[in-house]
DNA sequence: TTGTAGGCGTTATCAG
DNA sequence: CTGATAACGCCTACAA
């Protein structure tokens, strides 16, 4: 490894100098002829400056984690490359880690600011309780959290970007509604974004004076999507639409409307949430909500860099992120 | 942060013995008295090893490098997980960036090993050459590559880990033919694994003394694969069966083929390859070749991980992974 | 304008 | 059995 030391003995000059030739600041005190020299001297070496010694110096690792529940998750990739990006671009690393929603793993990882290996954290916290975040928040460590709402939490590291779900899943609903159903049932697995998104739901409803029907089921998968349907469909008074929590479990709700001989839209509306891929290859091609995942993923690293770049202590940040309703052909 | 000096004072002992207590080996010299005391007082502190410090010191950063194309591309999510698992439970953080299969972002990537970052990488290369190789091979850095089929390169610092393409493409365009079909195409785009897949196909269609029939387009995604179909559907003498190169493009082959009226798999056969999550979902299901890229993720790691830890330089090491044809709805 | 000295938190060597 | 001491590569006063 080629090291100041190395390019200073080979251009002449010490060590420190070459260091100044790298980060000198706006008024460099060195003559153009040094510079040059130790420049050239520089790249014909291959001289890289070694990140880790860097990083002890100056306390910034130029590295921030993104933790999320499963990156097999069609939510999450998009998420992930917004990130990726955002930080890219401004020259930091990101070590991606799976939680699978477990506490214990997400406090596992928060572990990486006490081992200052990383500047921040970005992501997706399902067990993690302000509580634990004291914790880390004596680090000064932000944290900016994916969040399916606006949380009202008083910390200075905790930013959030949110999505609003309960808008949003209103106005899918009153979406279907304006459509002329009557009848609309919801299905959603349990925890997470649950509360939210029925919560919207059934905002819409009232305010049309209907009742609203709600299938719950253990998770927020195909089969569960799937199950949840089967029985809404084998009960008297089918529903003419089905809303899902999300995308997946809508693509259940369609191979169990298919199973019972209904054809989509015509017998049987089907409705999703999140805009994953899948949503448009699936057949007939999937109504539901964008949420705009890539943007989220940048705007989440935008406030975290902001924060980690800013002198000052900023006041806790929260930034919306915008939605929209997707309409395909299953409505 | 508390650092070894902290916990040393407090302690009534000197720093370097604290590291002693960490890092002692089999034959620690140290009295029991002195070592519970000291790890006593270490986590009554909250002590935690300076990662940056310790990798500078051992020139071991406990990390490596994960190059993919794309994050989203739905075949990557899975090995990027088994990769990170296998990571984790060797105690390596796992950097993913994403190339788009470039080149130049490849190579600019490389250089996180330069910069003394990562202590190795895996993943998928696509624009790099052997000589770029080289260049990073007298850093000692080893590779991990996801191939599709053996390559014949001789370098110390580089693995492969792969799975049989030509192998597999072969074993699905004949269970196609066993199924009574005579008139196979296969759609493919450019680059990447066209060659082997295609050179698979034509084996098995060789083997049974049919017409090889290809149909190539630019990409691999859903809609090239739509419009390769739409090509072949309006030709004279239409297939009985479509192969595609990839599922992306099965799933394009089966709107066209719904869209041109045609029953799946009555009317035409369709089948793809990786069996992404999609494959599945779709309707009728896919009939596909599973490559279990998760595995591939683990034993690219532990290829990796094996040569990091072994003391002497082992010889190149190639590492065959399993495939499956997964036999589904649509053939 | 340049060089010297000290320190970031660790590990490793070697006297005491 | 323990504690100085040096070193990893870099940055930053401060001194020359």
């Amino acid at each position: 490894m080629v090291t100041q030391k190395d390019v200073a003995r080979a251009a002449g000059v010490s060590q420190p100098t070459v260091s100044l030739v790298l980060n000198g600041g706006p008024n460099m005190p060195l003559p153009e002829t040094t510079v040059e020299k130790v420049m050239t001297v520089m790249d014909r070496m291959g001289y890289r400056p070694n990140r880790l010694a860097q990083a002890l110096r100056t306390n910034r690792t130029n590295t921030i984690a993104c933790l999320i529940p499963d990156i097999t998750n069609p939510f999450y990739p998009s998420f992930v490359r917004g990130v990726q990006s955002a930080a890219e671009a401004q020259k930091y690393d990101v070590i991606t880690v799976n939680t699978d929603g477990a506490r214990s793993r997400e406090l596992h990882y928060l572990e990486l600011a006490r081992q200052g290996r990383v500047d921040g954290f970005v992501g997706s916290f399902h067990g993690i309780t302000s509580r634990d975040i004291d914790h880390i928040e004596q680090l000064e460590v932000p944290i900016v959290r994916l969040e399916p709402s606006q949380k009202k939490i008083n910390s200075f590291w905790l930013d959030d970007v949110y999505v609003d779900n309960f808008k949003a899943m209103q106005e899918l609903t009153q979406f279907l509604i304006n459509k002329g159903h009557q009848q609309l049932t919801i299905v959603s697995g349990r925890g997470g974004p649950e509360r939210v998104r029925l919560a919207g739901y059934e905002a819409a409803m009232a305010i049309n004076n209907l009742n609203p029907k709600v299938q719950l089921v253990d998770k927020f998968d195909e089969i569960s999507g799937y199950s949840a349907s089967k029985i809404i469909l084998n009960k008297p008074n089918r529903p003419t639409a089905i809303i899902a929590a999300n995308d997946l479990m809508a693509i259940g709700a369609m191979r169990a409307s298919k199973e019972e001989g209904l054809s989509i839209p015509k017998d049987i509306a089907v409705a999703g949430f999140d805009n994953i891929p899948v949503s448009q290859l699936v057949f007939p091609s999937l109504t539901t909500v964008e949420r705009y995942q890539n943007k989220l993923g940048v705007l989440a690293v935008n406030l975290l860099l902001g924060r980690l770049q800013s002198k000052k202590k900023l006041p806790r940040q929260l930034a919306e992120g915008d939605y929209k309703i997707i309409e395909r052909d299953s409505t």
